[in-house]
DNA sequence: TCAAAAGTGTTAAGTTTACACCCATGA
DNA sequence: TCATGGGTGTAAACTTAACACTTTTGA
């Protein structure tokens, strides 16, 4: 029970969550889809999305609606903000909160994307989304690509081993433009919490090339950031 | 009526907003924070907030809240995102989306200020607040201060026309650091869109400044912002 | 006449950009 | 042996930062 009258006379709306989910692969920036198998708009194409439900934060729906679709917990995400015009959902009046994550693609269970009728495409290639989704992916993609360039939040979208030229061609997918390897490989120089690892990596050439990884440790104490 | 079941199962929530009124005085940054009157958390400072209704969008409702409180229409506002914690207000499960709005302080309406037990705190000396409404400040001043870089969003802080030296005081204020002089005022005068009015203000002191105005629709065209 | 805010340029330091060739290897 | 991706340094252009004195005027 309330404690007092203040609530009552007030209306009260379903909340939804919905998803934004990048990964990366073959030098693209992707997005999880769903194609809708229930109504409203089924076959159409959308973000993956559930309710809020009682017992759990904004935060913590977010992250159960991702770990149903990918089966992956601990997985980056951040809040994009809420879409509350009134017909947003022409079903019924739901608020819906959005938040995108960052996955290694190669990390999702396959299994469950599958069964949930989802698949991974081009961002620059989308079909058309239900409802305000498109707008959602838009404020995302900025959102994302802004933080990106100041904090080290791509490492997310890579294995945890990766080669410097697949580090450049995913900022080169997230800012949408093309950069000089040696400025590249200089600016990734000069930050000390990505490491080489010693391992060489023969699967992208002949001659092989260096893997590195990031030292989270390090970065925390002494990163600054900035490609 | 719903057009389907899918919705039926899940629960509904109260949705609020809270609004995070922004205003510069005396080279200042200040919070138009509300002494609450009413339950729960009477005699506490929190934000100015209230209810979603039916028949509007949660911006629309950010709007008119802001309304009710300082008599303006056509502010610039921002939202801040989505706050869904569970036990986030005490009395009752409600998810508020902040929003922050900023204005000229000498604009607003003194008597609906007053009514609302409401007063300009500086940001720097805040009170407790109630709830999360301290993250959610937090939050604002972040975000303000990110986009106010980027943006020339801080002359809605101002009144229409200003001079350079409270321009300055304006952008240290946002910045929270002070900043040299000469290379202020070269940035600004790189900025075609702040344009020189001709009419000298000698209420700050007794040779008179210059009033500087920005031209809208010079910066829509052409406009590079960033000081 | 003096206190108080307004106004004004130059130089050094640092950052960013542009640019081209050799290396190692497996097929 | 050659095609493929991996790896490396330098110089010019540009941007940012540091710095101090003169002007105007009302009290």
């Amino acid at each position: 029970m309330p404690k007092c009258n203040y609530y009552r006379e007030h209306p009260k709306f379903y909340v939804s969550i919905d998803c934004i989910i990048f990964g990366f692969s073959r030098g693209k920036l992707n997005l999880l889809l769903l194609k809708r198998n229930f109504e409203p708009s089924k076959g159409q194409w959308s973000l993956m999305g559930g309710f809020v439900q009682k017992d759990e934060s904004t935060d913590n729906a977010a992250k159960r609606i991702l770990r149903e679709l990918t089966g992956l917990d601990d997985v980056y995400m951040e809040q994009v903000g809420a879409f509350g015009e009134i017909d947003r959902d022409p079903g019924e009046r739901v608020v819906s909160i959005a938040y995108y994550a960052l996955i290694n693609i190669d990390d999702h269970d396959e299994q469950s994307v599958q069964s949930h009728n989802a698949s991974w495409t081009d961002i620059s290639a989308l079909p058309e989304l239900i409802f305000d989704h498109r707008e959602m992916v838009d404020r995302a993609r900025n959102m994302m690509k802004q933080k990106a360039s100041v904090e080290p939040i791509g490492f997310n979208l890579l294995p945890e081993l990766f080669t410097l030229t697949r580090l450049q061609t995913l900022y080169e997918a997230i800012y949408g433009e093309t950069m000089d390897k040696r400025n590249f490989r200089k600016r990734v120089a000069d930050m000390a919490f990505i490491e080489e690892t010693g391992i060489i990596d023969k699967t992208g050439s002949k001659r092989g090339a260096r893997l590195y990884r990031v030292n989270s440790d390090l970065y925390r104490k002494t990163g600054k950031f900035k490609i």
